[in-house]
DNA sequence: CTGAAAGCGCTTACAG
DNA sequence: CTGAAAGCGCTTACAG
């Protein structure tokens, strides 16, 4: 208020309070601390540590210089010159933080880290290979103690050289390729067949199936499963019913939309009575073209993945739920074992899945 | 198999293949690189930075002992060597790395500092003071460049060292206390007060209030937007419709029933005709609650903050709209710009809300 | 254009 | 119980 009444007193006031003109207060380093407190490097380091035989007279001149100075010791010149060479810190390879299966993945590694007192770097990849090494490779170049990765690209060969270095790394949702390490996966498989059966059960025999990009190993996988099934229950494989390389919920409507009005699915034409979707974007589409062609409660529809809401929708969808939090968790584990010197040979980790019917997948072909 | 048949083979071929046996290969050094080359390590220095008056040759000669050598440069060491001190990571602090939130949130900053090769060091809060103050200690003795915070302490004044040691922090999310700093928010106040308006617009007079834990800045905020604007409507401010302290989905689904019980959402009593839910889970009970009532398209209700498929809801779920990607990418320039030199006074950036309307904020009071 | 010496902040390996 | 010297892997500040 003043400086606008009086603009010389303003300049002269903003030149004395000009932040650039304070020049940041640098850190107190151990040496500080030892200099106040009138003993060695060395003492503080033992301090700082927790390391016992030091007299509690100094340790208490110590603990004072350090409140004194605002002392915040530098881990990474400590875990350069440590022996073990640990930085407390891992490296989080994943598809996309936004993303609620990434990010729950990430947040339970994170709870498992904590415990330990260990530090997340997290990155996304989208789904890009160059990604993928240029984060590995920035993780690597700050020393990370261990790597949990989420592969896209087709070759994971370049992490050979981590690994020999003695650096943990464990792969999650995809197996990693060329390369034999540690792995924890949904039994997508499984799942996939899962869902034919449930639908099969109901007395579906034309069940769609709406994929994921055919080149994904998960998608594979679960057409695999799908494929599998249809072979179990004596279904015939209707490449008519078949759709892949749906990445985006508008695709997999579009798709869905297409393969309903080519038949109805009111089951009097060769077009589908149920849909697999395998993918949660491609689950959604499906909803949003059944809703519109306002065939939701009279066509079935399983999805593989669960997610938030999927109860509130009516019908409610039923679904294939994988478990990201303890595919998150599992990994942690098993890296903080490798970290604690398991050198047993690589596992692979199959994690089951959850059929939960909701409302859905439980919808009969109608009678003709 | 074989080793199955002869356990002493089995054995043997186990210690000889015993990864525990090979000791991992030490990690090139600089020196090692130069040893190679023929250089000294300055020189390598030179090649790996990119610096140029380097003859050619020996550019040639360090290159290609780099690769033989799997050379990784230890940013840790170089950090701490350069003037700069800079480690080209910064500190997120989030309040769950697995809430849609503030996985938006971060994703968007890491897409803000990957432009720059920063990367990113994430953690959750949980809502605990505790939690906070460690992480913010744990990234700073890391020495990362800036700290990007979601206070949830009641005092960020412990964060003055940083700050005075010339560490940028901008806050997001919620206002620090105690403190002056760079912070991106959302307008809550006036996305409640726009929330309102909308239902009285429609006709409504009676509506409820639900909202989270009071002590919450952001709570408080839009309970101050929802008093405003029922004040500009000349309307009454009714206690028995306003509801604090819901944290989870079943507080709000229970509160929710409790409010409609008792008068019934048709109007004809004195209950409320629409519902302002104030914040994520607390519309997810909601529409929960309503959905059991058999009321989900008698009742109005907007919730602050939008959420995945609320448009595929029946009725379609209207809500004010945050941003949290434009608030984490406002927020990482803001830190950026200050890592850059500007020293300017703090800023406080108010991000607009959303009016999304899809349904279910436009429902009209039954006409008794 | 090139490199030897010193030093970033800390711990190791000793010696007293 | 305590500390002086050396060194982690790198860059700085020089000198040639």
């Amino acid at each position: 208020m003043t400086e606008h009444a009086d603009p010389a007193a303003h300049a002269d006031a903003a030149a004395q309070a000009d932040p650039a003109a304070v020049p940041y207060r640098p850190r107190a380093t151990l040496r500080d601390v030892a200099a106040m407190a009138g003993v060695s490097m060395k003492t503080v380091s033992r301090v700082v540590n927790g390391e016992n035989g030091v007299t509690p007279q100094k340790v208490d001149a110590v603990r004072l210089a350090i409140t004194r100075l605002d002392y915040r010791p530098n881990l990474s010149a400590s875990a350069l010159r440590r022996s073990s060479g640990r930085t407390a810190a891992i490296g989080t390879v994943l598809e996309d933080l936004a993303n609620p299966f990434s990010s729950a993945l990430l947040r339970a590694v994170e709870d498992v880290a904590n415990e330990r007192r260990v530090l997340i770097l997290a990155g996304s990849v989208d789904e890009d290979q160059q990604r993928e090494r240029a984060l590995v490779r920035a993780f690597t170049e700050r020393r990370v103690d261990g790597l949990i990765v989420a592969p896209v690209g087709e070759d994971q060969g370049y992490l050979r050289a981590e690994m020999e270095a003695g650096t943990p790394l464990v792969f999650v949702d995809r197996q990693p390729q060329g390369l034999l390490a540690d792995c924890v996966l949904s039994d997508n498989e499984a799942g996939a067949g899962q869902a034919v059966h449930q639908l099969a059960d109901v007395g579906h025999r034309r069940i769609a199936y709406l994929g994921d990009l055919a080149g994904i190993p998960t998608a594979e996988q679960r057409f695999a499963g799908y494929q599998r099934a249809l072979l179990e229950r004596g279904l015939p494989l209707d490449p008519a019913l078949v759709v892949h390389d749906l990445h985006t919920v508008d695709d997999a409507a579009r798709a869905t939309t297409a393969l309903l009005r080519s038949g109805g699915g009111s089951g009097d034409g060769d077009g589908p009575t149920a849909v697999f979707a395998s993918q949660n974007l491609v689950t959604i589409g499906a909803i949003t073209a059944l809703q519109d062609l306002g065939l939701e409660t009279s066509v079935a529809l399983i999805g593989f993945d669960d997610f938030p809401l999927a109860d509130l929708l009516k019908p409610r969808v039923s679904v294939i739920a994988q478990n990201p939090a303890e595919m998150g968790r599992v990994a942690a584990e098993l890296l903080f074992q490798r970290l604690d010197g398991d050198r047993g040979r690589p596992q692979r980790i199959l994690l089951p899945t959850t059929t939960v019917l909701r409302g859905s997948g439980e919808i009969p072909p109608a009678v003709p």
